[in-house]
DNA sequence: AATCATTTTCAAAAATTTTTTGACATGTAC
DNA sequence: GTACATGTCAAAAAATTTTTGAAAATGATT
C-alpha cells in the first residue's frame, strides 16, 4: 500500500511530463521523486510511464490508473478541506494564477489584505498572461480576461471592464493624438504576446458597430506589466484593461485615447476546476475579490466622454 | 499528506469500533495502530474518534471523513486491481466468509484447488454461520444460504439445494424412523443457533403445501459442522442442506428422512459488495465455485423418492 | 465493591523507509 | 561541438514508523 504523496507526485509527473518539474513543484529533489515513482510502480507491479531521458509519457495502464487516482485524491482533498471548513478555519495553501499587470499592481495588494486577516493561509501566486492549462498549472483559481470556453471549468465573473488605448502625455505631445482607431497604424504600437504571436487585433466600436484594427507592433512582449511600463516610458500606445491603467490615468501619467470608440467591455473571470466543490478558503477568496472589484468600480469610474 | 495505510486503518477502526481489532486484522501491533491513528488525526488537525478506553466511536466530523475516505480507497483499490486484471494475473488476497460445515468439508478443498492453479493468490477464510455484516467482516465474498435482503449487496446464485432431515442409522435403529414431520417432536433434535436463539422452525411440504414444524432442541450450537458431527455420533436428528450431508448419506453414515416431505430448495448465494466492480480474482473465484457447484449437482443427485 | 481481562496509550529503542548527496549517462538546444 | 538539463544510481544521512514493555483506564464479572 503506497503513500498518498507518491500518488500525488505521479499525478503531477503525468501532468507535467517531467519528474524534475513535478519534484520542483512539490519541493523535493529529482532523485527523491524518481525513487518515489519507482517505488509506486514497483508496488503496483506495473510501469506507469514510458520513459525517454527527456520525456515522461503515461502508458495506457498508467493513464487509467492516474485518471482514477486523480478522482480519489480529489475526493480525499475535499474530505480534508471539509474538516477545516466545518471549523470555519482559513488555513492551508491557496494557489492563484494572475494576469501579470493586474496581478502585480492591484490584486497582489488585495490578497495581502486577505492573508493579513487569515494568517494561516499560505499564498502561492503565479503571474503570467499565457492562458495555460489550469490542470497543468495546478492552481485553485485563475484570474483571466475574456470568455473561457473550457467546459470543465467553473467561472465566476468579477467585473466587466473596457479595454482602452493609452499612452504617456510625452509620447502624445511628440507624435500627436489619434482621433480615430484607423490612425493608430501611424503610431508606435505596444503589443502583448499571447502564445507565440503578438495579439495584434484591437477592438473598438464606431456608433455601436464593431471596428477591429489590425496593427503591427514596434515592441511586443509576453508580459502585460512590461507593456504598461513601455507606455509609461513613452514608447508608444498600448491597449489595456481599464483595471490596469485607471490609477496611472487618474494620476496623469497616462492619457486615455479614443474614448468615443470604446468596444464592449470584456469580462474579468475567476475560473476554477469543477472536480471539487470549492473549499471554504477558495470560496472566501472568490467573494473577497468580488468585493474588491466592486469597490474598484466605484473608486475609479471610467471617464465617459 | 498522510499514508494510505493510515486511512485504511482508520476505516477499519471505524468499522470495528476498536483500534486493537483493526490492528490485529491488518497485522500490526495495537501500539503502532494507535500511533498511526494519532498521526492521521494530527495531520487532519481534527479528532476523528471519540475515545473511551473500551470503545472508539466516530465523531460527526470523523464520520464524514471516513465516508468519503472509504469511497476514495475503494476507487484506488479498484485502480490497482484493474492493473493486475489487465495482465490477467491472479494475485493478491481473497477474503471469503463461509458457512461452517459447507466451508470446512467441501468448499475449502475446492478453494485449495483454485489456489493450486493460482499460487500468487492468498486465501483468507472466515468460517461461521452467523450472518454478520459484510462490511464489518471486510471480506470480498460471503457464501450464504437463503435470500439476502441487504440491497447494498450484489449476489450470484450458485445452486438451489434442498434441506433434509438426517440422522445416523444407529440413532434411527434405536429410536425409530419418523414417517411424518409432525413425529419429529418425539425425537432428539439437533439445532443450529443463528444469532442468540436456536433456529427451531424446520420447513417441509405436504403435497406442495408448506408445512412448518416448530421444535425444541436437545442440543444446539452456533456451528453447523458441529451439528453434523452430533448427528454422525447418533445424538439425534439434524436439518441440513443436502450439500452438507450428501457424502455422508452416500457412504451410509447418515440416513435421509422424510424425503416425501421436502420443502422448496433454498438458494446458495455468493454475496459481495456493490461498491466496486468485482476484480478479476473475485470474478474468477465466483465462476470457479459456480462450476464446482454444478459438478457437485451431477455427482451427488438428491435421491428422489 | 473489587477483581479481571481488555483496551488505549506512552516513551525509548530498534527497524524500516525516505531523502539527500554527488555522480553519470543521455538527449536537446544553440 | 558544447553547454545544459534530465532521469537514475549507490551510499550515506535523516526522518519516519514499528516494536517493546509498561502504565492507566474502563466495562464486565464475581
Amino acid at each position: 500500500m503506497y503513500h498518498l504523496k507518491d500518488l500525488q507526485l505521479a499525478i503531477r509527473i503525468a501532468d507535467l511530463h517531467s519528474v524534475s518539474a513535478a519534484a520542483r513543484e512539490l519541493g523535493m529533489t529529482p532523485a527523491s521523486a524518481s525513487a518515489a515513482l519507482q517505488r509506486l510502480e514497483h508496488k503496483l507491479n506495473c510501469q506507469l510511464f514510458a520513459r525517454s531521458t527527456r520525456n515522461m509519457q503515461l502508458t495506457e495502464e498508467g493513464q487509467a490508473f492516474i485518471d482514477t487516482g486523480r478522482q480519489a485524491l480529489s475526493l480525499l482533498q475535499g474530505a480534508s478541506d471539509a474538516l477545516a471548513d466545518k471549523r470555519g478555519e482559513l488555513r492551508g495553501e491557496l494557489r492563484i494564477a494572475l494576469p501579470s499587470d493586474l496581478g502585480r499592481n492591484r490584486v497582489r495588494a488585495w490578497l495581502d489584505e486577505l492573508t493579513a486577516q487569515a494568517p494561516e493561509l499560505t499564498l502561492r501566486l503565479y503571474f503570467g498572461d499565457q492562458l495555460d492549462d489550469l490542470i497543468e498549472q495546478n492552481v485553485h483559481l485563475a484570474l483571466r480576461y475574456g470568455e473561457l470556453q473550457d467546459s470543465s471549468l467553473m467561472r465566476r465573473q468579477l467585473a466587466r471592464m473596457h479595454r482602452v488605448a493609452v499612452a504617456s502625455p510625452e509620447y502624445l505631445d511628440r507624435h500627436g493624438r489619434p482621433s480615430h482607431p484607423q490612425q493608430l497604424s501611424q503610431h508606435k504600437i505596444l503589443l502583448l504576446n499571447r502564445g507565440n504571436t503578438p495579439w495584434h487585433k484591437w477592438r473598438f466600436a464606431d456608433k455601436r458597430q464593431p471596428l477591429e484594427v489590425e496593427l503591427t507592433g514596434s515592441k511586443s512582449c509576453n508580459d502585460g506589466a512590461v507593456v504598461k511600463e513601455w507606455a509609461l516610458a513613452g514608447e508608444g500606445i498600448a491597449y489595456k484593461s481599464w483595471f490596469d491603467v485607471a490609477q496611472e490615468v487618474t494620476e496623469g501619467r497616462l492619457e486615455l485615447l479614443l474614448t468615443d470608440y470604446l468596444a464592449e467591455p470584456i469580462p474579468l473571470q475567476l475560473t476554477y476546476l469543477q472536480t471539487e466543490y470549492p473549499s471554504h478558503k477558495v470560496r472566501t477568496c472568490i467573494e473577497f475579490l468580488k468585493q474588491k472589484c466592486l469597490a474598484f468600480d466605484s473608486q475609479y469610474p471610467l471617464p465617459k466622454p
